[in-house]
DNA sequence: CTAGACCTTCACGCCGACGTCAGGGTCAAG
DNA sequence: CTTGACCCTGACGTCGGCGTGAAGGTCTAG
């Protein structure tokens, strides 16, 4: 498909198309006239890149690891490169990170407009330091810790 | 306290707490010698203003909110301004929308980098459409919800 | 009195993911 | 052939939250 169809397909604009190409996210072919060509994974390829970018990844970093994306339910290819691991578990931290901060944000703004949080919730807070929320519990709900960085 | 103290105190540089006041998020006395002066609120009023800030609020939003942040357990002087309340729904939403996005950038991550989300997740993705993932219930934990936008 | 730490007000720089022209090809339908 | 929808490559503009000087007052210890 050309770039005007991939853009309605994915909601995102020609120009942030030509943009992700620019950057290496994506590599169409090209018809003898010069247009790009698309296939159809592009698709799937262009929705985890705003994913990702809507996350706060920048495009360098999801050109790195967009070759392990396409995810059409294909077997790992592998514990990749070793310091990109490395990358994506900052990634991953700081992404949980943000996530906590957004929970914080949100409680404030529940705070002021008085719609306290669930049942729970006539506790005051300190005068200072930690919220002391109702279980501010980390947003990461996984097992496994990455290890010590 | 003057402000290289209140920046020692909130972790803000000077001159993001003069871009504060620039943007009408505080209100600082001056001595005479031009000096700003701050108050033991401020320092709260800094750590709200970081909150929010980090949560995507620009500081035009913060500061029609920011009249309502002091907070130091007194209580709410009632549902402030109609539309201003309408506004900060919206802002909570945004907030709820961009923690959802997070979820999935990370589970994306988790997903590239071979970390499986907690034990049951052997399943595959649909080839487009919904990333059926173990219960992508909202991150919004809230039980009453907001009026229909 | 003087050094030096601190403060003041401009005012330009930056960055990243695009928006938005400008000027010009491509191509299928009529 | 012409129209109109679509595409191409530059290249400059944007926006927000500051960073970073520059040029100059203020204040306190010695």
């Amino acid at each position: 498909m050309r770039i005007g169809e991939l853009a309605r397909r994915t909601g995102v604009t020609p120009r942030a198309l030509r943009y992700y190409e620019e950057q290496g996210l994506l590599t169409p072919e090209r018809r003898p006239s010069g247009y790009r060509e698309y296939g159809e994974r592009d698709v799937d390829a262009v929705h985890g890149i705003r994913t990702l970018l809507a996350a706060g990844l920048n495009s360098a970093t999801i050109a790195e690891i967009l070759p392990g994306l396409p995810l059409p339910g294909r077997r790992r290819p592998g514990p990749t490169c070793p310091e990109l691991l490395n990358g994506l578990a900052r990634e991953r931290a700081r992404i949980t990170r943000q996530m906590d901060e957004l929970a914080a944000a949100r409680a404030l703004l529940d705070e002021i407009t008085g719609a306290e949080a669930p049942s729970e919730a006539i506790r005051r807070r300190g005068a200072s330091g930690a919220p002391t929320s109702p279980s501010p519990q980390s947003s990461d709900r996984r097992l496994v810790r990455p290890p010590r960085a």
